[in-house]
DNA sequence: GTCTATAAAGTGATAGAC
DNA sequence: GTCTATCACTTTATAGAC
């Protein structure tokens, strides 16, 4: 039995050739039957894995969000609630972690599918990751509130906004900053974070 | 006949159509059944009048932005190159414009086609919308460029692609921070112009 | 210009053999 | 758990009557 090679299991296969093609081509561009060819399995196996296609794009999003999320909150947990908490420290919890997957050679296109479905205006789509993950914005909203407690409601939550919008463009489309040859991976991903960063934390804090 | 009342012509019923069933269903999920029984006509005219669906796509992105970047452009004539020429006078001549089409009833919806533009990462859709409009960008950026000389050319490129993303997401969520019945329209687009332009200045112009 | 009718291909989902 | 075959639709696009 070849099962014991490194061949991934079906399940696996799929959710891999379904983030690819949800990124390249969207969740309705995208059908069954390139997603089974590409991950090389029948097509009947995502009705019997998944039990539809719409399920079948919540686990993708599981897969990924449940790690990332959870390092999230962790890297949020050791920087907050300190008297010497800052902005930058709030940011770099939320960023570096989406950065890590990014850079993950797998994983890599996740970030575009996160910035899909933010177009995607699908009611059912966004209940699912307010749902499943919405403790999490609110978790770092509570701290931004926290370290700004000059501006009101409305300003915080403007800003907050604008921050999670450019974020996840920045990092939907990376890789269109180039990373040069001469400069190592992990440099250039510190590099990255920087920019993201300082620009936002400029922003949350203008006067 | 009743040609003269204030029904619109097939060709303008059928963009119109187009533009709010992309916003709200993306380019593959809407479908040219669903879109020529929401205008009112008959499946073939679409053909007739466009060709094909990919042409309607990009007649429905030229219908808007031939108007919206002639105002930014217009805009930035009247800013630029001057000695007291400031950031935010830039990016209200970027911004504004695109507020006014928000607001515009017809046109509300534009900003979410254009987000899903971005999202989409499609190479047609790119090289049109480079092709035809790419001139504007490089035209602001010239402009960002002259105001903070002490900039990088990495540095400038990654902060204008953040103020790009912020911007986009934040006008594409539009009406999600609803305006209250007892702020006239006018002002409240002239408030939510302030925050934006405060953000990306704030941002643009970190140490 | 607008209509019906239809071609030709693609879609998600499922039944049932192995 | 994986396969083939197929159902029941939907898709874009077009030919040809009016």
């Amino acid at each position: 039995m070849p099962a014991s090679q490194a061949v991934l299991p079906t399940k696996e296969r799929i959710l891999g050739a379904a983030e690819e093609l949800f990124a390249r081509h969207g969740f309705e561009g995208a059908s069954l039957r390139q997603l089974t060819a590409a991950a090389g399995v029948n097509l009947a196996a995502v009705n019997y894995h998944f039990g539809s296609k719409d399920r079948l794009i919540e686990e993708v999003f599981r897969r990924r969000l449940d790690q990332l999320n959870g390092r999230r909150m962790a890297a949020l947990q050791e920087v907050s609630g300190q008297p010497d908490t800052t902005i930058e420290g709030v940011l770099a919890a939320f960023i570096v972690p989406a950065l890590e997957l990014s850079h993950d050679g797998s994983g890599s296109l996740f970030m575009r599918v996160l910035a899909r479905a933010f177009a995607e205006h699908d009611d059912t789509l966004r209940r699912f990751l307010s749902e499943n993950y919405g403790h999490v914005m609110r978790q770092f909203t509570a701290e931004f509130a926290r370290l700004l407690p000059h501006l009101s409601k409305e300003e915080l939550y403007w800003r907050v906004d604008l921050v999670t919008g450019a974020l996840t463009h920045a990092m939907s489309g990376f890789g269109m900053i180039q990373r040069k040859s001469d400069v190592p991976e992990q440099q250039h991903r510190e590099q990255t974070a920087q920019h993201l960063i300082r620009f936002a934390a400029a922003g949350l804090k203008s006067p």
